[in-house]
DNA sequence: CAAGCAAGCATGTTCGAAAATCCAGCCGCT
DNA sequence: AGCGGCTGGATTTTCGAACATGCTTGCTTG
């Protein structure tokens, strides 16, 4: 079961077939359609993504740094791992990042930034209105959304480190959701708490979206946690 | 001026081509032999590095999300910029994760840890004795050393991610350090600070070492920007 | 003379053939 | 059976030729 059709259409703007490929490879991997652990091959990747073996290599190496995959000498490339432990660690630093680019961000941010949230928690409300059943078939759509929505938040923050770094972790807590995701039903919208954060911050009070965002991350971990067991590989014993 | 003669004595252990290329062309980006903004030509870097344009690509790619490098569609890659404002914002950063770092390596450390970090402290002790003058000859000698001590100082730190993410803005920090000793003299040596910082963490008074720790690197910030009009690029206005 | 265009050159990008490496299974030996 | 070495096939790694793109220069035209 192929992650996608062949040469897919430039949805994206991608005007190099080595971004392209990065991005469609990328999302594979944070949805798991590449398992974590998982042995990368070029053949199949060729055959998935329709670009040549350098290309590939180019964008796995692109990967290496950002932690979503390893490599081992004239092994080829590995899906990083996962575990409990990991997640841990990468959502408290996850969580720091996001609450203390949000209150920069509300203290910074001016209209374009306003608008640009509003825009985006519209585009994202929309979706999460809808039954369970719609969001399953639409999970795409409210996936980019939901990063939109987010990173709209944090948008005006003016620490481009921070938002370098907070990307980062992002990526990370995203494939610890969507991995788990596959292993359970969908969980319930998280509609209220998105409202919420976006009404405290367009009303510019910056602890407070800072704390409810936090909140926000913080039970996202633990319900991916509670479910761990599920879809989290077995220590190596 | 070539940055070092072209297939260089593998001195390092890499395994793979790319790998080498990846280490000896970071550093030559680190140590300013690439200054910031500068195009980075394909014919030039397989003349200097005697590697094929794929594996080059390859490397470059790598450097891509750590920041030290951009790409822009059909241009090619530069080196990334410098600015005052980057410089704070890093740094500000880096000084978290080490203190964070070195606070929790303290509290964590075991034997190995302690033993680990007497041997870097010694050998960097041994090259910051010297005079000026030798310090100068052999400052690639201090370099490795200076970055070993540092990563023995946290390295007892439980946390994969600190740890990463601690490693990304050393490099930048490094980079900021290297290139403006190039437009000016070699400052004084950091000995004291060193046995100081070592001193604390060998006693386990991990806050003590913290504070330390942090003010060292807070102070060489401000040395580097002290002397920032002379090696930054002037604003593109 | 300025603006626009086109040709030519410099440079970036892609691809897969060829070499290097790894690994599983087989064989013979103790 | 257990161990060590060997071989063939699978896979990775490297490289630069071939193609694509962008930039400069110099010509043409209004």
């Amino acid at each position: 079961m192929p992650p996608r059709p062949l040469p897919r259409p430039a949805e994206n703007d991608a005007v190099l077939v080595s971004q392209d490929v990065l991005s469609r490879l990328k999302g594979d991997i944070l949805d798991g359609h590449f398992a974590p652990g998982a042995r990368l091959r070029f053949a199949e990747l060729q055959r998935l993504y329709g670009a040549g073996i350098g290309t590939l290599r180019e964008a796995l190496s692109h990967l290496l740094p950002e932690g979503l995959v390893e490599l081992d000498a004239n092994r080829g490339f590995r899906v990083a791992a996962i575990s409990a432990e990991d997640l841990r660690d990468v959502s408290d630093l996850h969580v720091e990042f996001e609450q203390r680019a949000i209150v920069q961000s509300v203290r910074h941010g001016g209209e374009a930034w306003e608008s640009g949230l509003v825009l985006a928690f519209h585009r994202l409300a929309r979706i999460e209105r809808l039954t369970r059943e719609e969001r399953k078939q639409r999970s795409s759509e409210w996936l980019a959304a939901h990063r939109d929505f987010h990173r709209a938040l944090v948008a005006a923050c003016p620490s481009r480190w921070l938002l370098r770094l907070r990307a980062q972790t992002f990526d990370h807590m995203e494939r610890y959701r969507l991995v788990s995701q596959r292993h359970r039903p969908l969980g319930p919208s998280k509609r209220a708490e998105h409202e919420a954060i976006q009404a405290a911050a367009l009303a510019r009070k910056a602890e407070l979206a800072g704390e409810l965002l936090a909140a926000h991350l913080r039970e996202t971990t633990e319900t991916v946690l509670r479910h761990a067991p599920q879809f989290m590989p077995p220590p190596p014993g």
